[in-house]
DNA sequence: ATGCTGGCTATGTGGAAGTCAAGCCAGGGG
DNA sequence: CCCCTGGCTTGACTTCCACATAGCCAGCAT
């Protein structure tokens, strides 16, 4: 990865609270990572995802408020006929947004640390083919690490200095 | 995401100790992450990780230490001229591996904790297009959440069922 | 030889994330 | 009206990550 202009320097900026940092704080927990690999395997209910993905009920309660508080989940009650009202956990476009991170993971995992490539595969629906998450440009085309670079984002004047979170 | 066959009754099989599961046991910590980030930055050097990272030496020592063992990292000697031997990490393959997922994660970070779009951006070096990463076929097509279809891999026979992480 | 410097290593503390076990509460069904 | 059930909530404890401070050791410069 090449560092663009006024980031070739690195003795001189500091990546504080970046991104990727930020992104942590929310989903770095194995918890949460966890519930929404079960979300994304279509899961919904509370006592589901506690004991799918193996945490207790406190852990996932704490969780779940966490991640509605945030915006990744939404909790709606709802009804089937003759039961009571009960409460799901829903994605939100901003929890759908976390699927490549989710996948990369998976991928990664499989590739490097299963030794048969892991037990799950996943394809597309219609052709069955194969997908991968990678880094690539508008047209699909794949773009490999040292063809990557980084620059800083051209802001509105109206940002101050301290709104940026890499200092130059 | 659609579950296959199989995997269709939620009731009867666990996720146990998947891909994701096991990749977090891995880089599952902010220091771990924040590591690799600065590696594709370009860093080397032992202190360089600590300042840049913000973590003390002690706790980039003992991360360090792990991505090594784990074959993320690669530690070698080396010396500039005049100097005394020195150490420092290279990403091996494995660890370039996990770009997706950090980029992913940034994106995400970018798209939806920043509320202005975010400090960096990473772009195509030689034509400074940006770039994303999704989730897409072996043509670079992408391919959105609900055309996507999980199903178990096959395995060869000689695989013993307590080699496989999921359980029908 | 002495000391500086880079790269750890040791010790002790705090806080977050996890565990198990128990209890609370609202809403139907009996 | 009471009880059961799903969905939390609380408490007590453990483990792990990170912090701060301090010290050790191998070279190389002097």
């Amino acid at each position: 990865m090449k560092l663009d202009g006024p980031l070739a320097d690195r003795d001189v900026w500091r990546a504080a609270r970046c991104s990727i940092d930020l992104a942590l704080t929310v989903v770095g927990t194995r918890s949460a990572m966890l519930l929404l690999r079960e979300a994304f395997y279509g899961t919904t209910r509370f006592h589901d995802f506690a004991s799918r993905v193996g945490i207790t009920e406190a852990v996932a309660a704490s969780r779940l408020k966490d991640l509605v508080e945030i915006g990744v989940f939404e909790k709606r009650p709802y009804r089937e006929e003759g039961q009571r009202t009960r409460h799901e956990y829903l994605l939100t476009d901003k929890g759908r947004a976390l699927l490549p991170a989710i996948l990369a993971l998976m991928q990664w995992g499989d590739a490097y640390l299963q030794d048969d490539g892991g037990p799950l595969q996943v394809v597309e629906d219609s052709t069955g083919a194969p997908v991968r998450v990678q880094v690539c440009t508008a047209d699909g085309a794949e773009v490999p690490l040292d063809e990557l670079r980084v620059r800083k984002a051209r802001r509105p004047d109206r940002l101050a200095a301290k709104d940026l979170s890499y200092t130059p």
